[in-house]
This record gives C-alpha cells, structure tokens and sequence, in this order.
DNA sequence: TTGCTCCTCACGTCACGTGAGGTGGC
DNA sequence: TTGCTCCTCACGTCACGTGAGGTGGC
C-alpha cells in the first residue's frame, strides 16, 4: 500500500501544502498515520477523500459542511440539502454581483457627463441614481394625463377647419390653459436641482425655472448657496426639502 | 450648523454604529468635532462624505480604495481605474459563481441516477464529470468514421438490389469486419468503468466487456476489487492506468 | 435618578497565505 | 554532508458583528 507525503498530496489535487495541514487541523482530512518523525502519511483511501473534498471545495461548499457530510452516517440526507443551499447561495451571490455591476456602470455612464470632477460629483450621481426611477414615473404620469388634452386638441382644431366647430376649441382652451398651469406647478414642485459647483441639492423660484434655458435633464439656473449660474441636473425633490436628503 | 451623533450617521445611512466607528478607525471618515466627554461630532459635510462612502461600497468597492480616493488631489484620475478595475473583479466573480453553479447542478442531476448513495459516490459523479468531454469526443469520433463505412453498406446494398453489382458488397464486408473490430479494441482500452459498490475505477477483460448487457451510459459488470456484479457507469480512462487517476 | 446612547478593547469570521525558526529523510 | 521537504507557531486578510465593561448626556 503506497503512503503520499503532504506535498505529494498537494500536487496531487492542485492545491498547496498549506491547505493540506489546514484540513487535517480542522478535521476535514486527517491522516491515516503519521511516521515516527511526525510527518503526516497519507493512504489511498485518503487521496480519493481529498479528491472528493477539492471537487467539493470547486462547487464553493465550505468545508465545515463537507466535514459534517463525511461524519455522517446517512449522508444521503444531508447532501441535497447541502445542495439546495449552496445553490440558493450562489444565486444570491450572483445576483449581488450583478446589482454591483450595474452600479458600476451606471457612475461610469453618469461620469462621463461631469464637466469638472470631484468626489462630490460622485455623491450627485448618487442622488441621480437613487431618484431615477422616481422622475422618470413622474414624467411619465404628465405625458399620460397629457393625451387626452392633446387629443382634444387635435380633435377641436380639426373640427373647426372641417366643419367650422369653434366652440370646440374654445372648450379646449379653457381646459388646457389651466392644466398647463396646474402641471407646472405640480412639476416644479417635485423636481430639485444639483448645484455642479457646491453639489447643494435646491429648489429655485418658480419664476427662475420656468423661463430658464433648459435640456431633457439640465436646466441653467443660479444656485442659492455659492451663485455659481450653469447647467444643474434635474432629479426628483424628495419630500422634507432639497436639504434634507 | 447641526451636528450628527454617531447612531445618527448610522440611521441616515442604513449602517451599523459599529461602522460609523470603524471607518473612524480605519481613516475612512473622521469626524469633523469631538465633544468633550469624547464623543463623535459628524458635520452635514460629514454626512455627505458617509453618503459617498456608502454608495460607493454598495458598487463593492473597498473601503481602502475609497479612502485613496478622498485623499487623492486628483480624484479624476484614479476614479475611472478604480471603476474599471472593480468591473473586472465583479465579471470575474461572478463568473465564477456561474461555474460553482454549472457544478453543483451537475452534481444534483447525476446524483438522482445515484442508487446506493455513499459519500465516495461524489467522488464518482467527479470523475465523469471532468472526463465528460473526453468520453464525448471519443464517442463522436466513432461515429464520424462510422459514416462513410456506412454509407458505403447502403449503397453496395442498394446496388445489389437494383443493379445485381454483389461485388461491391463484399468489398464493404471486407471493409467493415476490420473495421467493427479495431474500432471496439481502441474503443475498450479508452473507457473505464466505476464499480457502485466500492467506487473502484477499473478497466475489464475484452471478452467480458463485448457480452456485457449496456444501456448508453452504463455496463453490467463484474468489479475484480469487490466483486459485485453491477450496472457501472462508463467513464473515458485515464492514461497511466484506472488506478491511478 | 433612570434609560438610552456611546465609548474602547478584544475576539470572531473564512480558508487559507506567508514568513520564522527548526527538523526529518533521502 | 547537503538540499529538499516538512513541522509548528503565529500573524495577516476584509469589513465589520458581537459581547464586555464602563461612561456621557438628556
């Protein structure tokens, strides 16, 4: 019966010697002898036990686990569960990776926009990213409880130029001038603006953000904590004021 | 100018005190303020910081990098290699995951083929696993150079039928015989088969082998370690003998 | 005065890696 | 005798969690 010596072990499964003590010290593999000079002897049945633990080890089981399995004595009911829950596990894991990853390439993206960089612009793309999809449902709710203006609009314009129906059209602009008013000001009030300079989070005068020049998501505004005039990106205002975040 | 206690700072950023604390300790954020009886003042920049702080963790970063970045005087410069670097590790990672996974329903969907479970039948569900496509390549090479041996058995016997022309088929006769035979003799000496009983890996007699009953994937044999006499399952053999895997 | 919060050690996690200083075995 | 391998401490990793024992602040 040939005996392996802990390196010849090690190179065996691919791992280091290191490992080996390890897993005797942890009675995960201990073995079968030991020589007078106290070095560990391996047998045949405790190479195919080694496999068995490096295959095991590779599915990411920890070794805590696998040393329960050998100590029991039905391991047939301990595996599937051990299985089971490795698996749910690793999904967990690579779902987590993922949602780091879309992190990742969501500031790579916002990156690219910043003019001048500074560890606070970090922080803005913070507040981009956590209230995306709260402005974005908000835009989405004015577009939609715009169609129906927009259809009447189109409706009553037709009629008069078809028919000469005016009053249609009279009734549309009394129902459309109030609700552009209405829907500003519900816009403006939920929307907050991010200073590029002092990354302060504000909220302007009405007047100030309805005449302002602006983009789909940048308006050029003045903040009111360092004066600095240029273009802010919009996000959405969470509730307890600008500062408050 | 309000200050923030340390269970504040916790609160308002979803960590644990004992964080707060900790990336005190490690430099990652410092208070600004210390009361008198020693406890920690964070400032509303404070808190900004901490927000940076935590979001950047949420992407995986470490915290060393992160204090890299707040000390560095060009931020800009680093943050891009710091990003990419992390996108690599997270694909990585997260690859793999999706490998330890690909094992682990390997191993469950051969495990329910398992009849006799033992803790050494992993062991055996590891050895098919890794000579899986070796076993697969060999397979497919047969039955590549089986295709012209077979197609010229159905044109001889085609013609034959149609045209009388006998002699073609006994040239594929010819062919054939010593062709069914070479092909069996490399076929055996490259498959090895797993005793269930004591996971013994052994390669049998030729003449045992050609009688044996055989499904696609297993052999009734009899195991020359422990005699049991079996289903085993066919595995690609090991150059350097069965025994020495 | 009484809760509540906060403070500083200090150990534990997980599977080893990496020396240091010494020795077995061919 | 000389390399090579192996041995046992013992610390380090990473970002905290979890007590213990004590104190600040309302």
């Amino acid at each position: 019966m040939s005996k392996y010596t802990t390196g010849e072990i090690a190179k065996l499964c691919g791992v280091s010697v290191r490992t080996v003590q390890y897993y005797d010290s942890r009675n995960i593999l201990v073995p079968s002898e030991l020589s007078e000079g106290g070095r560990r002897l391996y047998s045949e049945d405790d190479l195919k036990r080694m496999r068995i633990i490096c295959f095991l080890r590779e599915a990411g089981l920890p070794i805590n686990s696998i040393g329960e399995l050998f100590a029991e004595e039905h391991p047939e009911k301990i595996i599937s569960i051990l299985l089971d829950q490795q698996e749910q596990a690793l999904r967990e894991e690579i779902a987590e990776g993922q949602k780091k990853l879309g992190i990742i390439e969501n500031i790579k993206r916002e990156l690219k926009e910043v003019e001048n960089f500074s560890v606070e612009s970090i922080g803005d793309i913070a507040y981009v990213m956590k209230n995306k999809t709260k402005l974005r449902k908000m835009r989405w709710l004015m577009v939609l409880t715009g169609i129906p203006v927009t259809a009447l609009q189109w409706t009553s314009i037709i009629l008069w130029i078809t028919n000469g129906l005016w009053w249609l059209f009279a009734i549309w602009a009394c129902v459309a001038i109030p609700w552009g008013i209405a829907v500003s000001i519900y816009y403006f009030k939920h929307v907050a603006y991010i200073c590029p300079e002092c990354h302060e989070v504000f909220s302007p005068r009405f007047k100030e953000l309805f005449w302002a020049y602006h983009t789909l998501k940048m308006r050029r505004l003045t903040c009111p904590k360092c004066g600095h005039n240029g273009l802010c990106i919009e996000v959405y205002a969470e509730k307890g004021g600008a500062n408050n975040v």
